[in-house]
DNA sequence: TACAGGAGATGGGACGTCCAATGTCCAGAG
DNA sequence: CTCTGGACATTGGACGTCCCATCTCCTGTA
């Protein structure tokens, strides 16, 4: 990491700049005509004009910004601000996941660090502020998973559900919007090398365990029990990525 | 491959899906022809050939998974498939920010919540894989941020690089570039809203703490000497947002 | 050998044209 | 009067063409 600076040649990312600027210029713009989110957008013509670029040139900004999550383009309709939405990070972080496997997997398992550092470092304030509704619905939550489990249904939709719940305590969008994003990413990695053999039981066994440790309000046995989950993801991963 | 569902598609969404469904093709593409990191890719017009859709259409795209980080855009060269890269983020998270700050700054709290999530408990591992070179590292920075500040300039390069090489020794590049984009955005929405008068040798001071802790190796102290910096901070902000 | 500059390739951008989706609104049926 | 269906305007989606801007590489000259 001694490496400071990468060596850049310094017009070699003009027209990057350029198409950033307009990109900034739009969220500029709505920023600065007091837009909340689910006002529309000028149309693309306006925009175009108001810019003073060319129509397909806003266009590939505005599909950036759409992205990017920032708008929403609907068909025939216009363009609004858009509620809050992180799944570009998906593509984003799916592709580079899937990229690094093809090497030994380090960014795929990056990620379930970020995740577990993540998941278990809140555990604690997450069961602090976690009241008996929130923890009815994890246990709602949980039985779901169960009977799929026992349907021999898959688990991927209940488990997402479980950590949303898990956290929802704290109150923090963005939080649930970031741990959605790594378990999708790791979700569709997953699944584009194909899975191994699951075992639906002890999926939903370990998250009963996960669930009776914040009943127990134990954070410590919890945090505990969250490593454990991601240990056998990362192993589970690390078992795909050897093939 | 290319399959014959070319099928009416009633949805709200049909316009977004396929416009994905072609940047997911080319990431497709990417993967399955084995291109690895610097590989070329087609030119434009070639993708435009083989995917079967116009140029303008596949432009977009393409700036699309380059806002991503997917890919990099080289003027009069060509495209690239892209080292890691997370400005993306910064620039829609950034958008987000601003746009709550408007209103209560919910958003860009939670930020730091997470940023604090992070660090705070990730601090332990970091300082047990911490080596003498790491700390060495971390001291110098330590000593520029102190320099800077007497001499009464902005620390924010110090304090992000600060922040950098004290998670270094986990040796995990999508945390180091997570917490870099938290940190670039909190200074941009800080910078949009103009920040209070600063205490540079208080900063300095705060994170001479936080190094002499982790020099210490004393995870505890460390991990509250960080909820304490974090503490600072939010209260910074929420100074700034009621304003 | 070194440097300047041209050639060729490639992305950047602007229009213009037409297609497709969506919401609105009015006419006509009941 | 109410409801329904279709015409219509609006707006984004897509494409083709043309030309410009920029880069790398190679050639030729000093």
């Amino acid at each position: 990491m001694a490496l400071a600076s990468r060596e850049v040649s310094p017009a070699r990312f003009s027209a990057q700049i350029r198409s950033h600027a307009l990109q900034t210029r739009i969220m500029e713009l709505i920023l600065e005509q007091g837009l909340d989110v689910g006002d529309a957008l000028p149309t693309e013509s306006d925009l175009s004009a108001e810019l003073g670029v060319g129509r397909n040139t806003v266009r590939e900004s505005l599909k950036v910004l759409q992205a990017l999550g920032v708008i929403e383009i609907r068909h025939g309709f216009g363009m609004f601000v858009a509620p809050n939405n992180f799944s570009a990070l998906v593509s984003g972080l799916t592709f580079r996941g899937r990229l690094s496997l093809r090497h030994k997997g380090e960014e795929a398992m990056e990620l379930i660090d970020v995740r577990q550092a993540l998941e278990s470092g809140l555990i604690g304030s997450a069961i602090d502020l976690m009241t008996a509704e929130h923890l009815a619905d994890l246990r709602t939550t949980m039985e779901a998973m169960e009977a799929a489990a026992a349907k021999g249904e898959p688990l991927a939709e209940h488990d997402a559900e479980f950590h949303r719940r898990l956290y929802a305590p704290l109150n923090n969008e963005l939080l649930i919007n970031l741990m959605d994003v790594f378990w999708q990413v790791y979700r569709q990695i997953h699944e584009a090398l194909g899975s191994g053999p699951v075992n639906l039981e002890e999926q939903a066994r370990v998250h009963w365990d996960i669930y009776d440790a914040v009943e127990k309000k134990d954070k410590a046995l919890a945090s505990e029990r969250l490593q454990r989950h991601f240990d056998g993801i990362r192993l589970k991963l690390k078992d795909v990525a050897s093939r």
